[in-house]
DNA sequence: ACCTGAACACCGTTCAAGT
DNA sequence: ACCTGAACACCGTTCAAGT
């Protein structure tokens, strides 16, 4: 009994999705939106293209009527804007923890956060493809989104303004120069996770990506 | 009598596609796989987006029936695949005179040809948005397709190469600082057509594309 | 409050049949 | 040889109805 109900606490508050069995179909669905955003996470990567996914698809792998998608997202937009939004959140912790295990040269932490960037698309593709892909994330539909977005970017945006005061870098606009690295960062990823680079082994992507970020902050150097 | 006999002349050699009004509708049509490709374009670029251009829209807006487009196309795919790689055709084009227009030294080519590839993607948004969006290109299926892409792509790795030659350019695999700049002018080309990036003036988006390339060329002097 | 079932208008694709 | 009409299996979305 007692180790029953220390079991029964364990779930209540350290995993409450524990308390049932996946196996034991509920008519009232646990965490169906966050079950929806993780399965069209998988079909992405199953299928390697975000354009082909499909609303009933998703139902369907959590096991739900085309309609129940419906209580929880306005549209099929709304899910992959749910997609997106998660992914800057990841990609904002990849590129603040890749600064913060770095020196404090700006030069240095620029070139580390480029780095970072790649790896976050060919560590989350799924996430990137929707990121960045046919759907119309200028949408001002999503705000939340829009706002997670413009977080990722000021972290780059912001190294290169200390590189700047601290005489580093060439003199401009941050952002402007904050949209060349991007740019850069960008075209590589997608060209990577859309397998237009015949580069496959992690180590030659670092590498490349390396070769790019270090060129480029060398010919930003002031 | 003569006139008309001159006329029809003219029409017959010089403008072929003009022998019959386009109001008067001909069980078969003039050159309907041409007329789709035209179409497709049309309609992306109404929408500013390829993704949710559908088949049955083209057919409908050369006024066909939805099978008809299956006489001159496997499928939905190999359109868009005809389509991009008329785009790949224009922009190897746009990268070759950019470089005939431009003194010898390959520094110079390098940066005019990488402004030439933004200018080309923000002049032909819709051949750019098939050539690079959700549709897979990367497929073997198509390799008249893929043939275009790599001769757009031998010229900046050719510039790069010579740069090298002449030690103007640092040591490496030409093809990695090829991936580099392409990388980086795809990023800007993409994020621009998507409007990503709050530029509208043409001006400014050459602009950026200026600091881009130079930029990233000056980190890559040997 | 949350989900289902059935319906509507769309789509890609095929195939017999028309000219 | 080239195109149409009708059909099939799919899809996004809505809405009354169920629990």
């Amino acid at each position: 009994m007692l180790t029953l109900s220390t079991y029964d606490t364990f779930k209540k508050y350290i995993q409450p999705q524990m308390t049932k069995p996946p196996s034991e179909k509920s008519y009232h669905h646990k965490d169906l939106r966050q079950s929806l955003i993780k399965a069209a996470l998988e079909l992405i990567a199953q299928k390697q293209d975000a354009s082909t996914l499909s609303l009933r698809e998703v139902a369907r792998r959590v096991g739900v009527s085309n309609a129940a998608p419906y209580r929880h997202f306005a549209d099929k937009n709304a899910l992959l804007a749910a997609v997106a939004e998660e992914g800057f959140y990841i990609l904002t912790r990849y590129l603040h923890s890749s600064i913060e295990n770095t020196s404090d040269d700006p030069l240095h932490q620029l070139q580390v956060s480029g780095v970072a960037y790649v790896k976050f698309a060919i560590s989350h593709p799924s996430h990137y493809r929707v990121m960045f892909s046919a759907f119309k994330a200028d949408n001002l539909c999503y705000p939340s989104l829009n706002a997670a977005g413009q977080e990722a970017f000021a972290v780059m945006m912001n190294a290169i303004a200390s590189g700047q005061q601290l005489g580093k870098i060439k003199v401009g606009e941050p952002r402007q120069l904050a949209w060349v690295t991007w740019s850069l960062v960008h075209g590589l990823a997608m060209l990577l996770i859309d397998h237009q680079l015949p580069i496959i082994d992690e180590q030659d992507i670092v590498a490349v990506a390396e070769l790019a970020t270090q060129s480029l902050i060398n010919g930003m150097r002031s």
